[in-house]
DNA sequence: ACGCGAATGGCTGTCAACAATTGGCGAACG
DNA sequence: CGTTCGCCAATTGTTGACAGCCATTCGCGT
């Protein structure tokens, strides 16, 4: 029983922690923005404040204020006296950020160029070695997570916080609009090829070669992104 | 009598329609970022929930989602059970934003010189002959309006509506660090005849040229930011 | 006099209740 | 039968109040 008491009184004071520094807003927020991403909450769909309160247990000032949070990271669309709506992308918005996502792959790229050293280049190699091995055999599940790890580390390596912070919210965001086509993971032999261009220039020290190759690589999702869909999706709109 | 009668109706009627569009958390987060852009509240400071609200005279609601908002778009940070602080700048952090802002620039100026028509370009054309007199007389009060205009115009032009209100949104940020440094309009002349490449790019519809300049433009910008300020400013945090 | 702990004031985080607006439903009317 | 007006339930916008945390200050002991 002692045991067990240790283990509540330690969830307990886990739980006091995680208030202390992540008030309900912030958690509240996490949450909405995995149901969002989940899929739990569909685009167009209107979030019920009072509904969503009673669920989580929380009052509706925190699920408002994460709403508003939300607004400002183009998550959800707000209209007064109606209520908060998960937004729902046109397939020109999702060009849009398309067109921003490459020209911050291609920054990054450039950045990076410019001060990798000489272990951050292997731990690259070594991700992009592993993704090819995956790729050979078609291992879709193993390979998706490890990409978009590789990718995260190229952001951290290049050190813009900034650039890797809006990176992830248009990701955030274009994930939005992926959800609906069943990204089948078409071309994973393309997606290894273009890493090892990347790799390459990278150690090269070419930072206008490796600019060059990361947007390219960057509109290649676009184009798988974008090609499978309706040209003309008003959603009823 | 019956003129200030209608006056008074007329002005109730449009705060009656500004509330019914603009909750009081739109007014407030305008107001709040109009304060911290003008330096009323100036960056490290605490705002006071409670002071504001009764300054507002709005109830705290309002003015704890224009926080969050306002947190989202960077321009505060929010501490938990310590309150909101407007958001300090390190150097590291502007040199970040402008390199941002500079890939950006490049793709609007990439963007519009494969999609700007003939009367856009003469729009341009005139705007910048119009800032190269300005130049010539050292009319900085007027100049930097029009250039803000400028580049405004060029973002409206690319069509990309998220490109822009991400530009819009770096320049606040980046904005809350110009100010210290009072941005004495030095390089008047350089400006105008940078602006005079970017149209000259534009006209040739040179896509990659018109990147090229766009963004040795920003840099330009960059430069003048950081080389006016001490390259060590921790603020005494 | 100086350092340390407790009381205190103010402020933030959260909640529950009130007011106002929206959209739907039904009835009356053309 | 279709349309329009008015009512009603539901939901959002806003408010005021309460509880807990933080920083400061006061008092005590050394």
């Amino acid at each position: 029983m002692s045991e067990q008491n240790s283990d509540i009184r330690t969830r307990v004071a886990e739980t006091l922690e995680i208030l202390r520094t992540h008030s309900l807003t912030t958690i509240v927020l996490q949450e909405l923005e995995r149901m969002i991403l989940n899929g739990e909450l569909k685009p167009g769909e209107r979030i019920n404040e009072k509904a969503l309160a009673a669920s989580q247990l929380v009052s509706r000032g925190p699920i408002r204020e994460a709403c508003r949070r939300l607004e400002q990271a183009g998550l959800v669309e707000i209209i007064v006296n109606r209520g908060v709506f998960v937004r729902k992308l046109k397939p020109k918005d999702a060009a849009d950020l398309c067109d921003i996502r490459a020209s911050m792959s291609a920054l990054a790229g450039r950045i990076l160029a410019a001060v990798i050293t000489d272990n951050q280049m292997a731990t690259l190699k070594d991700m992009v070695g592993r993704m090819e091995r995956m790729a050979a055999v078609g291992d879709i599940g193993a390979y998706y997570p490890l990409n978009v790890e590789f990718h995260d580390t190229i952001l951290r390596f290049a050190g813009n916080e900034r650039l890797a912070a809006m990176c992830a919210a248009i990701d955030k965001e274009l994930y939005l609009f992926r959800r609906r086509s069943l990204h089948v993971g078409i071309g994973l032999d393309r997606s290894a090829a273009e890493h090892r261009k990347m790799i390459a220039a990278l150690e090269a020290r070419d930072a206008e070669r490796a600019a060059q190759v990361f947007a390219e690589h960057a509109n290649t999702g676009k184009e798988r992104l974008l090609g499978a869909l309706p040209e003309a999706d008003d959603g009823g709109a």
